[in-house]
DNA sequence: TCTCCACAGGAAATTGGGGGTT
DNA sequence: AACCCCCAATTTCCTGTGGAGA
């Protein structure tokens, strides 16, 4: 047996448990495709494919959807011989503006030289762009993901789909493909890219748990051995991950786990033993990913929480966490902010889904307030802290206590 | 009923950093 | 070297809100 033979019987083909897999049908979402389709349709005219905008909560099929359908795409310009297509992905939680975007795409689009351009303005970064469109010719698909990040920054949103009837491209067609989690998006953008972005709106509702069942179901075809669930493996995974948010990614992930268990235990059949234990798996991997993802200032913010917590003071008043807070700034050195600022810090934590912030009203002074608390499983937070230095010893020892300074 | 507290959150300015072009 | 551009995080300043308490 080798390192690679374990000669477990639970897979046939892993990878299509994979997030980049992408399904020969997707059956849940038949109706967004054709919609995205109709988007796309014009190109077969040589006229401006619709720029679209998906809005769907994560695991919502949202990515998998645009892949289908410009696979579709990319098929018929093959048999087109002389049009070129090209599909450009940048993630704006990477590129955060338009400048960022436009800098990132320059550096898929240039010849491997350029990395992010800086120090030139913005429209001189547009023109590069367009003139490598004109130069590949043919249609180019721009698929922006978390498009919320840009907000405020939205002129891209503006000059892309516009590029051809300005007269900036002048060989090749442009569209955007836009991607968010954020209900309210459109609201947010400014008038002029509101229509012109808005052709298409695709909204994702998520996935039931029929849904869900049906999605693993498709799943279990391919990647498991035939019979090595146990029945009630798909149904749990299914019921679970709509119960959270409905994400399909996030059912996969729970299915793929308790597989990966049963083939390291050495199991032959796939059990509700396993689901279980994957879901805590997968939760310790969320919180620890979540953290790394925060600025330290977040994260003092978050062990602050985490300390009143513990006393069993949550939810409480922001001012209440702000005094801890400083106490947490203190002992690991870093410097302390204002009040002001671990307001918005109590709102990150909220839209990173590490705490639950919500508005009351009332109390001992009147007036809106918030009232924060964790929105994780306090252990599997201190086990997450113990692994950033600069938290250890606080986080092991929570709640922080008062200090004695009398020297 | 009226006032005022204590908070929320928008806007603008600041700080400090990264990096271009010529 | 001199001069330019971009950006995120934070502070400062400010306006708005609604019940508590006079």
């Amino acid at each position: 047996m080798s390192l690679f033979d374990d000669g477990s019987k639970i897979f046939t083909k892993e990878k299509a448990l994979n997030e980049d897999w992408i399904p020969d049908n997707l059956p849940e979402r038949s109706e967004e495709i054709q919609k995205l389709e109709m988007a796309f349709r014009p190109v077969a005219n040589g006229a401006d494919a619709k720029s679209a905008l998906l809005i769907g909560k994560a695991g919502q099929g949202k990515t998998a959807t645009t892949n289908f359908v410009l696979n579709q795409v990319r098929k018929y310009f093959e048999n087109e011989e002389d049009e070129n297509f090209t599909k450009l992905r940048v993630s704006c939680s990477d590129a955060t503006t338009s400048y960022q975007v436009v800098g990132e795409l320059l550096t898929m689009v240039e010849d491997g030289t350029t990395v992010r351009p800086k120090g030139r303005s913005l429209g001189h970064l547009n023109k590069r762009l367009f003139n490598e469109l004109d130069d590949l010719g043919g249609y180019a698909v721009i698929v922006l993901d978390e498009i919320d990040h840009l907000a405020s920054d939205d002129d891209i949103l503006y000059e892309i789909p516009r590029a051809r009837q300005q007269g900036r491209l002048e060989d090749a067609h442009a569209s955007i493909v836009g991607m968010t989690n954020d209900f309210e998006f459109r609201e947010k953008l400014s008038a002029k890219v509101k229509d012109s972005l808005a052709d298409t709106v695709l909204n994702f509702e998520p996935y039931d748990a029929n849904d869900l069942r049906t999605i693993l179901s498709q799943r279990e075809e391919v990647a498991f051995v035939d019979d090595v669930l146990s029945e009630d493996v798909i149904p749990l995974c299914a019921a679970r991950a709509a119960q959270d948010e409905g994400s399909a990614r996030q059912a996969i992930k729970i299915l793929y786990h308790a597989g990966e268990l049963a083939r390291s235990n050495g199991d032959t059949l796939v059990t509700e033993e396993h689901v279980r234990e994957g879901i805590d798996r997968i939760e310790q991997e969320y919180v620890l990913n979540g953290l790394n993802g925060l600025t330290t200032q977040d994260q003092a913010t978050l062990c602050a929480l985490a300390s009143l917590e513990k006393k069993g003071e949550t939810p409480t008043r922001t001012k209440y966490v702000y005094s801890e807070y400083k106490k947490v700034a203190e002992r690991i050195d870093i410097n302390t902010l204002t009040s002001r600022s671990i307001r918005d810090k109590l709102q990150n934590l909220d839209t990173y889904s590490m705490a639950i912030a919500s508005e009351k009203t009332g109390g001992s002074r009147g007036g809106p307030h918030y009232e924060s608390e964790l929105n994780v499983d306090l252990d599997a937070l201190v086990t997450a802290f113990a692994t950033i230095d600069r938290f250890q010893g606080v986080s092991q020892n929570l709640p922080i206590e008062d200090k004695q300074s009398t020297l």
